[in-house]
DNA sequence: CTATCTTTGTGCACGCGTTCACAAAGACAT
DNA sequence: ATGTCTTTGTGAACGCGTGCACAAAGATAG
């Protein structure tokens, strides 16, 4: 998914992959599911199917974390997710700062998932003037102004940038600066960050411009074998007729030099 | 980052690989402001680090389209910007469906990213009979009942969940079914699909829980070695104890079989 | 206590992606 | 026309991640 990820150093952080560390996420919510409707204990087969895994990467997810399972039995569910729970440090607590308080800032303030989990917004920060004081989702909205002064007394380690593209590099040497060391960055920008500062990237242009590069492959593919075509190829070669486009041979309506620029703009 | 990525088969599409396909987006994006800036050509170097990757990397990537650079200049900033464009497939029409429009699902149909770059919002659907009629960034909600009308008489190919958890698989049974064969997905859920039908996730909730398990082990290392650290770990350090967190091992402020549900939830 | 059956944990091999390092290609100057 | 200098394009080595397949472990029944 989105946004996929970033670029990280990815040194195998103590020993776990870090394609492990992403997975695990995963597996935690399958097990939260789980534990609620009080199953006590679960097979690797059936956690892999919840998670949409494999069942052998999942095992051998779980052994970097030690040896949490029972032979014959399967995972003690409670037990599997404090594991887990404590391995990503969601046991303490984690307060963020929201800078960007546009459209995109606003729906993650009032997003569930920043509550759960040991996430707590501990602001909201916005360079409008206008905004000051306007309350979302409960929660005032500040200026940039006090962005180290919270930062500092809240003790924020993560930062969320909401911001338009032009303004987000500066923004993230501020909270560097003031003492956030990992960031999740929603601007369409790349981030240049001091070694020992991660940043991860969500973009939602990026992952429509994937989907695009796969319908079109999808749609080429088809019309060079017009053979026995299961039906959601059948559907989909309709749509692209419907569309106009011309099956199988890359409709070359040169639109110049395409003039659309900065791509994406959240807020 | 987030985004991240997903459970592709990743085939290696038309011998381009996928790896490769995530970064285009990427060079298309540097291309298309050096373009502005009216920037002739631009060698390999100079063009890795506005997208922030290593140069080799970029010169393998850009060899899987073809021979588009002049040794000893560079690379044609107008010619590359078509031809990566027309890779993606963005030199056609996208129209796109989000279904689910509540804070996240309004804060995408007011995203700009969704306007440039070919991509189209075909329509905003809601199951909420309240929302039917109601403009969202100037596009009138319509009700769930009439989705599968709108998908064939539009053509659309692409949706996007912004729905509640517990109605995603629902959505996307009903997405597939209709014709659509893309789906980006920001619901907190695995997504089962038929083969043929690429999904992308979006999850901010996993995106924060891996950063916050590289929080947790920068912590723990520098508490480790108390020795010459960087100023940002020094930050970090004096953050994690107004944080009141025992720096260097677990708190284990067993909060009991976390309780907390369905992890993440838009809208 | 022994046998059987289930399920974990992991050794091994394979493939993709990354990076290095350099030869080939072409621009440009003389 | 020849030589130099820059930058591409890619062969080759390496490392991470994945998946297979099986031995070891333990539960359970007899």
């Amino acid at each position: 998914m989105a946004t996929g990820r970033t670029h990280r150093p990815a040194t195998r952080s103590r020993g776990i992959p870090e394609a492990t560390v992403a997975r695990l996420p995963l597996y935690l919510r399958a097990l939260t599911a789980l534990s609620e409707r009080s199953v006590p204990t679960v097979s690797s087969e059936e956690l892999a199917a919840a998670a949409g895994v494999n069942s052998a990467k999942l095992r051998k997810d779980f052994s970097y974390l030690g040896s949490y399972g029972t032979r014959g039995v399967g995972y003690d569910v409670e037990y599997l997710v404090y594991q887990i729970s404590r391995e990503l440090g969601l046991t303490q607590d984690w307060p963020v700062v929201i800078v960007g308080i546009g459209n995109l800032g606003a729906a993650l303030a009032n997003y569930g998932g920043f509550a759960s989990r040991g996430f707590r917004v501990a602001a909201l920060i916005d360079a409008d003037p206008a905004m000051a004081g306007k309350p979302v989702a409960g929660i005032p909205v500040q200026h940039t102004d006090e962005l180290e002064k919270i930062i500092q007394d809240e003790g924020v380690s993560i930062g969320v940038i909401a911001t338009p593209a032009g303004a987000a590099q500066q923004v993230c040497e501020r909270l560097v600066a003031a003492g956030v060391t990992s960031i999740l960055n929603f601007a369409p920008t790349v981030l240049s960050v001091p070694d020992g500062v991660d940043v991860r990237k969500v973009d939602l242009s990026i992952e429509l411009q994937i989907l695009a590069f796969h319908e079109q492959r999808k749609a080429g593919e088809l019309a060079a074998a017009g053979t026995v075509v299961p039906a959601v190829a059948a559907r989909q070669e309709s749509a692209a007729v419907r569309r106009g486009t011309a099956v199988g041979q890359e409709s070359v309506a040169d639109q110049g030099p395409d003039g659309d620029v900065p791509a994406v703009m959240p807020t």
